[in-house]
DNA sequence: ACCCAGGTGGCCC
DNA sequence: GGGCCACATGGG
């Protein structure tokens, strides 16, 4: 069932080359950026730390919060994640700022450590596990977890029970996931809310998407 | 003037 | 373990 709703979603979306950015660093920033606000909020947090010349770990760590702050208040709980981008970066600094070392570590090792770091929750982790690391980690998000609460009848899964349903059904491939995950997000806030018939509910014999509030 | 957006941690029970 | 709450901006 996972299959086939990834391909009708691939067929009618098309690739998503997720994540956008330039580097590592850029995705890691993007995904704490990102927590609960649109995307569309972060690209302009994201903008104004590249103008700054600040989208690089060791020019950041020493940046002053304040100035931190201001760059990212259009991505919204500017303080909190200004204190959430700082305590990664206390934590990448362990590291000398350098992705490759933390690449050395296996998936179960380097998802602790990241969840160690106070801001960063499962989806965060999970998000640079997947787009960073290109580790086998489907990224569960509200979206996933409305969507497939309407399309089993199943009631609502936490978290850690839908990835375990994601993992157990599907190639772990992170390409497969990484592009699934993306197309979720993407039917969920666009297409399924505009157009009258949804292409994915309809697997499941029902029009979901008419008759939820959001999906 | 509402409501929502690619969450997380803290507190309570 | 789950149920609330604060956190804050920009777009519909």
């Amino acid at each position: 069932m996972l299959k086939k709703i990834f391909e009708i979603l691939y067929d009618t979306y098309g690739p998503q080359y997720w994540w956008p950015s330039d580097s590592d660093f850029e995705t890691a920033v993007g995904a704490i950026l990102t927590q609960s606000v649109s995307w569309r909020n972060v690209e302009m947090a994201i903008n104004n730390l590249r103008r700054m010349d600040l989208l690089n770990p060791k020019k950041m760590y020493a940046c002053l919060t304040g100035i931190l702050e201001k760059c990212i208040k259009p991505a919204g709980f500017f303080k909190v994640k200004a204190r959430r981008l700082k305590n990664f970066l206390e934590f990448l600094k362990d590291y000398d700022f350098d992705f490759d070392e933390l690449k050395k570590f296996d998936t179960p090792t380097l998802r602790k450590v990241l969840l160690n770091v106070s801001g960063i929750g499962k989806e965060t982790a999970d998000t640079m596990l997947l787009y960073i690391f290109k580790r086998p980690v489907f990224v569960i998000d509200a979206y996933t977890i409305r969507l497939f609460e309407r399309l089993t009848n199943e009631g609502k899964k936490t978290y850690d029970e839908l990835q375990e349903f994601f993992q157990n059904n599907l190639e772990n491939d992170p390409d497969l996931f990484g592009e699934f995950h993306a197309l979720i997000v993407v039917h969920c806030k666009t297409v399924c809310k505009k157009k009258p018939v949804c292409s994915v509910c309809k697997i499941n014999q029902n029009n979901l998407c008419k008759k939820a509030k959001m999906v």
